[in-house]
DNA sequence: CCCTGATTCGC
DNA sequence: GCGAATCAGG
């Protein structure tokens, strides 16, 4: 197989719309997973999270730094020469401090989920038998906030927020599929059904269809999903 | 082991 | 330019 416009085409509309390499592979058939990533590299249109360059984190070398002390920094030299800046190169380096920075951002700081509790010193006086004398207004609240809101799946993209998934289903919304399940858009009709069926009422008469008179031709009904898939 | 994407290198 | 082989993390 070769590399036609088409073929390119969707492969760079499945690549970014996130599929994985093997499955864009399956979908245009007669290429390899390989085959695909290194056209989609060359195509210029690579940069999607990978698992290895995902480690990519910290650069200097932290633990025992290695025998080979790299000096590795000639290029730019200071314009105002007038001085030889001495450059004490400690063959054996301490691991410069590094300011712990595991997370590699912690730019969000929730501020509903930490209130900020005065932790005010509070006089207590214990009571006979070890009870603690509460005054009025030591009381603290005895019920913990409910959580006001229920907690809903995410969904998985932006551009599926409007779509129904299976999640959403119920008996009042149309379950007739739309697109191929296991695709990222694949979602359900999501209209109002026609009461007393799972489908809407354009799509019982796609599921329902009369009973006509042998021998009365008549093109077949498209099939759910489509139609077999050709792979 | 399976999966993933990245990279290399002979063609 | 192509893609199998290989690498390396999850």
């Amino acid at each position: 197989m070769s590399w036609t416009d088409e073929r390119i085409e969707s492969l760079r509309t499945m690549w970014e719309k996130g599929l994985t390499a093997s499955q864009i592979a399956d979908e245009l058939g007669g290429v390899s997973r390989n085959a695909v990533i290194g056209k989609a590299h060359r195509l210029g249109l690579k940069s999607r999270p990978s698992p290895v360059k995902a480690a990519e984190k910290a650069k200097p070398a932290v633990k025992a730094a290695p025998a080979t002390p790299k000096p590795a920094s000639p290029p730019p030299a200071p314009r105002a020469a007038a001085s030889v800046a001495p450059r004490p190169v400690a063959p054996t380096m301490a691991p410069a401090p590094r300011p712990a920075t595991d997370a590699p951002s912690d730019d969000a700081a929730p501020a509903d989920a930490a209130p900020p509790r005065p932790d005010t010193p509070r006089i207590v006086s214990i009571g006979p038998g070890g009870f603690i004398r509460q005054g009025p207004g030591d009381q603290q609240a005895p019920i913990p906030p409910a959580p006001p809101r229920r907690m809903v799946p995410a969904k998985p993209s932006p551009e599926m927020a409007s779509k129904t998934s299976l999640l959403d289903l119920n008996d009042r919304i149309c379950r007739w599929p739309m697109g191929h399940p296991g695709e990222p858009d694949f979602h359900f009709c999501g209209v109002a059904v026609n009461p007393g069926f799972p489908y809407c009422v354009e799509h019982c008469g796609r599921a329902y269809q009369a009973q006509l008179p042998r021998g009365t031709r008549r093109p077949p009904p498209p099939p759910p999903f489509g139609g077999p898939r050709v792979r």
